[in-house]
DNA sequence: TGTCTAAGCGGAACGTCGTTCCTGTATGAT
DNA sequence: ATCATACAGGAACGACGTTCCGCTTAGACA
């Protein structure tokens, strides 16, 4: 594996102390920022609150969307490794996938904006995307697929697109009180249910 | 009623010819670039398209919402008709409240962006956010309301939601072969169906 | 401890966006 | 033909993400 903060290699040099001080401050400052401006927030807001300029966000973070990955990181980590957990823990696949939605939902509702910035096709945010996307997906699949073979759900439907889905209903669900979000990914995952008819 | 081109009135004077004709040309430049470029291209661009200044497209239109909802306003009229229509045509409420969802997700998904957009709380889009709803909900509710009296679907679903939940599932369809909003959407509606248990 | 090199920093600067504003022009009533 | 005024055009503004560059300072080596 590769050293973890290059004090065994020789070729990577462990960072300057200030830089590692200041990354740190910049993920504490971005966070606080998310939560109080929302995930689509100014970068210059979110340098002012760490007190360093702009030039030191990008120094760390080629892009927002990077700035954005690493803070939600580690809540993706845990949402994505619940999955075999709740599979093995529940009493039927479809009922672990249904508390594993809930567990994703829970996750994209709480942060404002974060879902209407998932799906934003602007400037590199495909690798927020890219990130969400590739670490849930396969966790999600799996779900999916033993609810699939014990003729829980109907067959066909990837796991992709329902990632996709549940993440677009959640668009909004702040900032609208009118709109459940919660509701209506419950009919999207009752309509995965085999229908009556064979 | 208002009159419709101030002809009738003394009050309300006619707009000046070139203006007529300036609001004509941008309606047509518009529609060109949002075709080409999706909805959300800059208004420079549709300005240039037109041959106009971007002072020319504010007089008209007090924001780009407002342009967006003039270009499409006779095609979401349209939608809002065809709902009584399904209606008395189908064989089943739910039937034709199936058919005019796909009548709507087939307006969203062949307009690059407008679904993206319509959820957007950027400065100014609740006029375009608003007109959708405010023409669209009413019709979506009567046809709601005739599945449920028919006990085709579960009671209690509101059609804000709804429409909001399957507006969110177009967005990005274009753009993303990966994803089928259609599919999702029908997903939902599925989901929508009495459920096998009272 | 002193020196020096390059990693790191701050913030000015750039390009793009939506929107506003001001000036000159051209319409159409008189 | 005259003229008040509705209108068009595009420069200008403020906010944004991102890049760039000159100064600062950490920390390796002597």
């Amino acid at each position: 594996m590769t050293e973890i903060d290059g004090r065994a290699g020789k070729a990577a040099r462990p960072k300057r102390a200030d830089a590692r001080r200041n990354e740190r401050t910049l993920l504490d400052a971005a966070a606080a920022v998310f939560v109080t401006s929302g995930v689509e927030a100014p970068v210059r807001d979110i340098a002012a609150e760490a007190g360093v300029g702009t030039g030191t966000i990008y120094r760390h973070f080629p892009t927002r969307a990077d700035l954005v990955v690493a803070v939600y990181r580690h809540q993706v980590e845990a949402c994505a490794e619940a999955g075999p957990a709740l599979l093995a823990s529940s009493a039927s696949p479809y009922a672990a996938l249904g508390r594993w939605i809930d567990l994703f939902v829970d996750f994209l509702t709480t942060k404002h904006g974060l879902a209407a910035v998932m799906r934003s096709d602007k400037a590199g945010f495909e690798v927020l995307h890219a990130y969400f996307l590739d670490r849930l997906v396969p966790v999600c699949a799996r779900l999916l697929d033993a609810a699939a073979e014990a003729g829980e759900v109907r067959p066909g439907t990837d796991a992709y697109g329902l990632m996709r889905g549940v993440g677009n209903l959640c668009i909004g669900a702040d900032n609208d009180p009118r709109y459940d979000a919660r509701r209506m990914v419950g009919l999207l995952i009752a309509g995965l249910l085999q229908p009556r008819s064979t």
